[in-house]
DNA sequence: GATGAATGAGTATTCATTCAT
DNA sequence: GATGAATGAATACTCATTCAT
């Protein structure tokens, strides 16, 4: 799919983002999706063949997005503190100055709109964090557990912070980062 | 005579926590519901005025109970850190053994479907948790940092820890549930 | 039918006239009858067969008491107009100091809910009237026309008098009366 | 692109329009205007927001439309009768020839369906006709009684005769037309 | 390609009527 | 008889998708 107009695909893509983030997939319209982005229903249908292949091509955007940036952090010559600190402060960082994409990639994830490939694809994006972890177990700086154990502890906790920080105004400070920071960090170091 | 039957006030309500745990929010329908529950359509309306009434009206049940069973764990007269192991492991035992539940706390949170009244009625059924940090904070056994952080860590981590297990069938073993306190704990311990 | 309860099958029936003059054949519904006959809606059904039956029952009884109370009025003894004159005002009176069934009477007219046979009823009530205008011609007191032409004349400005009345709260004074009334006599007098 | 239908507007109207006077409004569906109107259920609601909406736009054209119709046949240079003749006639044939007008603006006045505004605005179109009145009285050719009088007396006569004309199968000869326009003059002249 | 009106299957909701208590 | 919960067919309305312009 090359249409000529790029700028109103991605103004389609901004629209959707901006739709679940305010109203949810729940109650996600094709006709929000066009009136936000300024185009007329059957615009969107020039760009996606249909809802699904538009979420679908959402999530993974944003998913694969919002990984490589992370993995952009690494630095495999320094060392595992300052790669993980990097790490945590990226991901923080990401969750909360675009709360639309988290927002997104979490709605979806449990969604009946998002296909399976698209799920698999997602799971072999967190590749280069596991061995970063791995890495991390092997200098005995990181808790000997199951990689699946850390990532959920991590994400699970960032997410959840960042949420409560645009859904109810907490403040996260630069002091309450590095606190916050410190319990993430002591929850998993050896 | 006939007063409203509170069997199948429950079957509906069990039905619709069933519907959402399998398809979602926004697959959700009365039809379903009334389905699964072995009862006509207009059955429904007869215990809940509309979709919306019904959807938060589970939302605040299930928030209840969910909470008002973690409370019921705290024992004023043990150890700090009894309570809170005894506090986190039902916790994670609650959001393991009704995937449904959890599902759909989490589903809400985000929906439009939810009223404002709702979700401040939520907020406030956490103030006891609130207190035991609040405890463990004067007896220098918790890092000195505010309760929303810690609760936004411990639930955080726990959700993503339970929803990953029943999504990608990671088993929770035994020690793999002591390893996941144990990073819990080191996080927030002072 | 002979209902044990009177009482409960008269209730019935005034509300529902209360209803049809509240929201309209349109908006009848059998449970707001029953509310506000404070009975439970199978009860209704106690007393009626359907919806149906309740409605042609209503129209004929309200039918024939408004005519028979105008009936009564004629005095075959008095010269014509002071029948007319005792006629007019009783219709007059009849349609402002029951709104309800004369709307009642006007909205059944058109609604399909009306059988035939209640309408052909309906029509031969009027058989005295008829009668006391066919005297009125015979003294040539009245315009030597059908009466279809004169009853129309004289119940269509009555009915739509009195339905201003109440419903613009245009108030019927004596005078205004006796105008009103001048105008349907110089309109029939030959 | 594709602007708005007007025939298909048009076609919504009228079949709307003949269902009512088919059916009644209590009777009136969506689905059988659609029909009527050969286009599909979800077409209505392209050009009626619903069906509160759409029998208010009915009532609201119709009612203007008809008034406006009797306003063009006043012609201020010829003498009141002429005028006040003229008007009765384009009344008593427009009640006539339009049965389904005529009976869908009888049968909203009363419907629930309605709304205040157009109510009120109803009420303004019938300045023009007051002024005729007026007039009339002013040149002594009229009772000096209220208008409301007058108004209620002729246009319930008017309707009631027109009613009874297509209810019954009473043919409105012109003889007829002509001793119906006598009683009116007879009874409203001063 | 772009538009937005048109479509109609899909859903929420209503309401006359039944029926177990 | 009286009750009001239960029923489910009927109906209003929605929304993803198509299609004529």
């Amino acid at each position: 799919m090359k249409p000529k107009d790029e700028q109103k695909q991605e103004a389609i893509q901004q629209a959707a983002l901006q739709c679940i983030f305010e109203e949810g997939i729940a109650g996600l319209k094709m006709e929000s999706i066009a009136k936000k982005a300024q185009v007329a229903t059957g615009t969107v249908y020039v760009y996606f063949k249909n809802k699904d292949e538009l979420i679908n091509h959402l999530f993974l955007r944003f998913k694969r997005s919002s990984i490589l940036a992370l993995e952009a952090q690494i630095d495999v010559k320094q060392p595992f503190k300052v790669n993980f600190r990097q790490l945590w402060y990226s991901y923080m960082n990401f969750a909360l100055t675009n709360p639309a994409q988290a927002t997104l990639l979490e709605q979806l994830h449990r969604s009946p709109y998002l296909s399976q490939e698209a799920r698999q694809e997602a799971e072999k994006l967190l590749e280069p964090i596991r061995q970063l972890l791995n890495e991390g177990k092997q200098q005995q700086l990181v808790k000997p557990v199951d990689n699946e154990l850390l990532l959920a502890f991590l994400s699970g906790s960032i997410n959840q912070l960042a949420r409560r920080s645009y859904e109810m105004g907490f403040e996260l400070t630069p002091l309450r980062l590095e606190q916050a920071f410190a319990m993430a960090w002591d929850g998993i170091k050896s």
